[in-house]
DNA sequence: CTTGTCTATGCAACGAGTTGCATAGGAGGA
DNA sequence: TCCTCCTATGCAACTCGTTGCATAGACAAG
């Protein structure tokens, strides 16, 4: 389980509460890592319980109250441990290579609109991908030198690209696949 | 949820056991499904009280008898539903890349040998892919004129395969950066 | 003859993740 | 004024997934 650790590195990122934690889990963080604001406040409080992380009252002007939390001494050991013990290669779960399988029992031309459609919420994410990069690190406005934690995460963010780069290239050709199937039945 | 359509289309490739699932699951299944042998028995048990599928008691020698499970009437109707159906495109949890952006705020170094042990795992999967693909699709011993189901389930391995490659590339650019931040300290 | 491995199925407990709902103040528009 | 949206936090119930353990027959190696 990583949701801690990936809440302890966002942390480390910048301070911020459950909601921004939230918000973030749906930008940035969320490209290699989802969860919902109930699971990230469920784990904030245990880990404020645990002393992993220490919390702070910000009073606010115009909206409520928040709780900005921070990442305390134990929780950077607790995150130096993770990082230092060997991961298994994370298991993968594609719904649609499932469908396309389990096209080839039913109308696989039924299955193009759907890939369609995935392959515009991957050049979607692509774009907005590639507008990061060129806003955070390639583009005019990004800072020339770079320290170590952004030259990581545009390592991670790269990472991004290059997957969304391969599963376009992938849904063509498995539209390509079933244009081809089409005119047999 | 799709575990369920995962064994569908498996049952209806090939009808078996829920011990046979649970090892084409670690195979070729598993290449973008993972699922242990105790939920395939427990969902087995709830598809086969739905009337999804059907059960076949199979003695057998010189080992235990087994149930052979195979698709019900009901189970293709079921699929074919949600195969019909839109399903969201799928969210990603990669800890390998909580680790990279965690990496800042401890030693990088450190990461090396880590990501050359996921590059040995990709670098294997994708072997075993290509054999694969020569074994059923490309190689000599492949039937030449495919059906619909093997054109589908080839698709679904060039994936796999487009996936690896991807991979490979992504790793080999994360230990470059590693290694250029490494003097640095 | 005991130990280990492979086939084959399953229970029980726990932990992780999802869904629905609830509250509450402030901002902005119809 | 009412309705909706945004910020902000949280409970309760449920489903999904993982881990540990148990059973049991057949076979092979030591």
């Amino acid at each position: 389980m990583a949701l801690e650790h990936a809440i302890l590195v966002s942390l480390l990122e910048k301070p911020g509460s459950g909601y921004e934690l939230a918000r973030r889990f749906e930008r940035s963080i969320g490209y290699f890592w989802t969860a919902t604001h109930q699971q990230i406040y469920r784990v904030l409080k245990r880990m404020e319980g645990d002393g992993w992380i220490d919390v702070r009252e910000v009073p606010q002007q115009g909206r409520p109250d928040k709780k900005e939390y921070s990442v305390a001494a134990l929780g950077r050991t607790v995150l130096s441990g993770w990082l230092h013990e060997p991961i298994e290669p994370e298991s993968v779960r594609h719904d649609l290579a499932v469908k396309i399988r389990g096209a080839a029992f039913d109308d696989p031309a039924a299955l193009i609109s759907e890939v369609e459609r995935h392959h515009r919420a991957h050049a979607d994410r692509l774009a907005h991908y590639l507008a990061g990069q060129l806003r955070d690190f390639t583009g005019p406005e990004a800072p020339a030198a770079q320290d170590a934690g952004q030259e990581l995460q545009h390592a991670v963010l790269r990472g991004g690209i290059a997957y969304e780069r391969m599963m376009l290239a992938w849904l063509d050709d498995v539209l390509a696949t079933l244009h081809r199937l089409r005119p047999e039945r």
